[in-house]
RNA sequence: CGGGGUGUGGCGCAGCUGGUAGCGCACUUGUAUGGGGUACAAGAGGCCGUUGGUUCGAGUCCAAUCACCCCGACCA
């Protein structure tokens, strides 16, 4: 009976999810509009006083809190531990990796300068001229450097193998132009490094961070993404290879989400951190790293979130469920306030994050309207006409369908509501993304579909870094990632013509 | 750095050919309301981005300047 109610409301929301989709595909220009306005209304985020940089609001804050907490968690499993590395990096420490100094160059805040004071001429606070640095120290956009000069100091022996450090941090890249969470001046990410005895051993830790980040997307974000390998020209700078998770947005655009890097001795050579093997032979140690950044938060807005605002996948909403009582008179608040209260017990003795919403100060609808904009999962009113009949009403908000339940053993059904919402978010990003992912094998039809449908586009590639660039600079389109589980096949490559033995994946992207 | 746009109460905006600064939302108080952003009434709140010019008089015209936004180039 139960799980009856719930396929018959998914045909429903079929419909109305097919709805959606084209409606946002044909309107992408009001794209970025929408989604700023979402991050405002929601109360995620705002711009700040300092050009680039967010505000990230409690309830955004929260959500991330969650994104951590269960990260970390993964972190832990997988035999990692936290540590914490400084914010400033010295010049001189930057420039050791040529490929890496070169891709970070153009984007680094310089801290030139350790002092201030008041101007003679009564200018007000100036800097102090006579406090410049020796040496500038550069504002971290990645913190590879100085923790690759700090592990040179921990490793001596094939004992100290492997190092397998994580750290949480803010880090500063200086883009032209930002956009809230998904590229801000300054933005929080975690970022693991490790070092390793062997070449296999730094691979197979590449690979296993990015399977952890696929689970993570796939279980607690409830998104779909692509695997894969990055093309030379899109290869984190300093890396041997650089492995990426991609994600589909409700506009038809991708969106990286997770990046794992396998760095091979590079970072070793550079900064000379070196290992006594068994044989008692010198060796330079073998490297990865890899992140995810608050555009986990992006990914997470744009992939599930309506016109209405935005949709929260019950694993990450800071309150899951929220309980708004509805009553006239003070004896009705009475016995509604007492029945809430015991339906809050029950959802919270189920490990159910749960808000009971009883001010007094704003009304039910427009409770209502507040929480469907933050994206809480389940709403339940209860009200005078509950009481009497011995039921709740429950909302959705994935699907925005309303039920009345019955109140007895309700933290049981609600408990499988969050599983299938979570579950349905899932299905209806899949979907999505199968709809928009389609197959070119001619260079009309490529251009046309990027131009005109959006999404992924699987087509074959000559493998040379100037037919990618002529594509990029034609279409705008960008090779995602060349997939992991690619099956062979022979083929032609749509702008050259030239051999190809695999599909790669094309889009536009964030 | 190129191309376009905007600066007016907390937010969103109107203010034409110069003549006493306005609207909506939000805020405060009161009364009635309360199952989808309640209604009515009364309030509080503004060097019109900055500087200079034209004028008897500038939010409005002119010049300079600053800031922000959008579209490119750069990027997670």
């Amino acid at each position: 009976m139960f799980f009856d109610y719930f396929h018959c409301i998914l045909f429903k929301y079929y419909t109305i999810i097919s709805k959606m989709a084209k409606n946002f595909t044909t309107r992408k220009e009001d794209y970025a509009k929408w989604y700023n306005e979402l991050v405002i209304k929601a109360d995620l985020a705002e711009y700040s006083a300092v050009r680039g940089c967010m505000v990230i609001k409690p309830y955004g804050y929260g959500i991330w809190e969650t994104m951590q907490q269960t990260l970390d968690r993964m972190f832990k499993d997988t035999g990692h531990s936290n540590a914490y590395f400084p914010i400033f990096i010295p010049k001189s420490f930057f420039s050791r990796e040529a490929a890496h100094v070169e891709g970070f160059a153009k984007e680094c805040a310089v801290v030139t300068h350790y002092r201030l004071k008041n101007d003679e001429n009564g200018k007000g606070i100036v800097v102090d001229e006579n406090a410049k640095l020796e040496e500038e120290l550069i504002v971290r956009p990645t913190s590879e450097t100085i923790i690759w000069d700090t592990y040179r100091k921990w490793i001596q022996s094939y004992r100290d193998l492997p190092l397998l450090l994580n750290q949480w941090a803010n880090v500063v890249r200086w883009e032209m132009r930002t956009r809230l969470f998904l590229r801000t001046t300054e933005f929080l990410w975690q970022e693991g490094h490790t070092a390793h005895a062997t070449r296999e051993e730094a691979e197979e830790e590449t690979t296993k961070m990015l399977e952890v980040y696929a689970t993570f997307a796939r279980e607690f974000l409830a998104l779909p993404v692509w695997k894969g390998r990055k093309s030379e020209s899109e290869k984190f700078a300093g890396a041997v290879e650089t492995y990426c998770i991609e994600a589909l947005m409700q506009d038809g655009k991708a969106l990286q989400a997770g990046t794992s890097h396998f760095l091979g001795q590079n970072f070793a050579k550079a900064f000379d951190v070196k290992y006594l093997d068994k044989e008692n032979k010198q060796q330079f140690v073998w490297a990865t790293s890899w992140g995810v950044s608050t555009r986990l938060m992006g990914a997470l807005i744009m992939a599930h979130s309506d016109d209405q605002g935005l949709v929260l996948p019950p694993k990450l909403a800071p309150e899951q469920v929220v309980i708004v009582p509805i009553y006239r008179k003070e004896e009705d608040f009475e016995k509604v306030n007492e029945k809430a209260l015991q339906i809050k017990e029950e959802l919270k003795a189920k490990g159910i994050r749960v808000k009971y919403d009883d001010r007094d100060t704003y009304k039910p609808g427009w409770k209502f309207a507040e929480y469907e904009f933050k994206g809480v999962p389940v709403r339940i009113a209860i009200g005078p006409k509950d009481i009497e009949k011995g039921t709740v009403e429950v909302a959705r908000r994935d699907t925005l369908e309303k039920a009345f339940y019955q109140a007895t053993d309700l933290a049981t059904k609600i408990e499988h509501l969050l599983e299938n919402i979570q579950q349905n978010l899932y299905n209806k990003a899949m979907d999505f993304r199968e709809e928009n992912t389609h197959k070119a094998d001619s260079w009309e039809e490529f251009k046309d579909t990027i131009e005109n449908r959006g999404g992924f586009v699987l087509a074959h590639w000559d493998g040379t870094a100037e037919t990618e660039e002529k594509i990029k600079q034609e279409t705008k389109a960008t090779i995602r990632l060349i997939p992991l589980d690619a099956k062979e096949e022979k083929g032609k490559c749509i702008y050259s013509g030239n051999e190809s033995n695999r599909r790669v994946v094309f889009a536009r992207a964030y």
